[in-house]
DNA sequence: AAGACGGGGAG
DNA sequence: CTCCCAGTCTT
């Protein structure tokens, strides 16, 4: 074991959170992957408890309506995530007999499950040796090694080779926990936490005396008129259970005519008058 | 390779 | 106000 993965292992099984997807079955792990893409662990958790208390297996969401799907995802953003999710137990209950497929290359191949998320679920549901490269892990090893302060906007090959060389042959699945948990906790983004850091010593960012690096340019969510008219849609099915599931996944498959459905709906009458006030529609 | 896609908490 | 968050999918 390396200087560098005993100083992490042995800072992480003292410092490490609580977290109630670290002791749940392979499904718990998966609903949580997802829910956690792109979204803080401190939002995640009430709505995961509610989704393992409600949809415990695979086949038990399958079944459920994509308006409750939508609804219990609550303010968690990129609702289209929910869908897929929902569309992805479908296939897990129907083609894996209700279990979650415990090969990367199957999970790779569900839907909403990227490179980041079937490494994921390999190592911290199945405890297999994986790479796994979260923001977190990659703003860890960026600093480390490269010295640089923020990872690229995704990892290319270069930086898939090099990081898949420092993953252990032994416990690799600790190793994605523990540097994941470092990253989120003591080498922030914002203000890092050098002084109680473990391995401070060996970090190449510190040594250059912290040199700034810009942010990968990262998108602006856009402010058009398809947004408000997402927006709206999604506010009537927390209110309202008379869409249909056609309906609904019109409103994710057909991007460009999002606006035609919210008239649909308006004309339909499923939009509910506090959608209608809190954006101003016409009555 | 670049954009679209949510929402809210922190500074 | 800007930045950030256990990314994925589509041009």
């Amino acid at each position: 074991m390396s200087h560098l993965e005993k100083e992490i292992t042995t800072w992480f099984k003292m410092n490490k959170r609580d977290l109630p997807w670290r002791k749940t079955s392979a499904w718990g792990v998966l609903v949580s992957e997802i829910m956690l893409q792109q979204t803080p662990v401190a939002r995640v958790e009430p709505i995961w408890h509610i989704w393992m208390k409600r949809w415990p297996t695979p086949k038990d969401l399958a079944a459920a309506s994509a308006a409750d799907v939508i609804k219990e995802w609550g303010r968690l953003g990129y609702p289209r995530r929910a869908l897929r999710l929902r569309e992805c137990a479908q296939v897990i209950a129907s083609d894996f007999n209700n279990k979650v497929p415990d090969n990367e290359i199957q999970l790779r191949k569900l839907p909403g499950i990227g490179d980041y998320t079937a490494a994921a679920v390999m190592a911290f549901a199945f405890q297999e040796r994986s790479l796994v490269l979260d923001i977190n892990i990659r703003r860890l090893f960026s600093r480390i090694y490269d010295g640089v302060q923020s990872p690229t906007a995704a990892p290319n090959k270069t930086e898939r080779a090099a990081r898949a060389e420092l993953v252990p042959t032994k416990n690799a699945h600790m190793w994605a926990a523990a540097t994941m948990e470092l990253g989120a906790l003591i080498c922030t983004a914002q203000k890092p936490k050098c002084e109680i850091c473990p391995v401070a010593d060996s970090c190449k960012w510190r040594s250059l005396n912290y040199p700034q690096s810009d942010q990968p340019k990262r998108t602006q969510a856009w402010n058009g008129t398809d947004r408000q008219c997402r927006g709206i849609i999604v506010q009537a099915l927390r209110e309202n259970d008379s869409l249909t599931e056609k309906e609904i996944k019109k409103l994710w498959v057909l991007e460009s005519q999002v606006e035609k459905a919210l008239k649909t709906l308006l004309a339909d009458g499923l939009i509910t008058q506090s959608a209608r006030s809190k954006y101003s529609l016409p009555n």
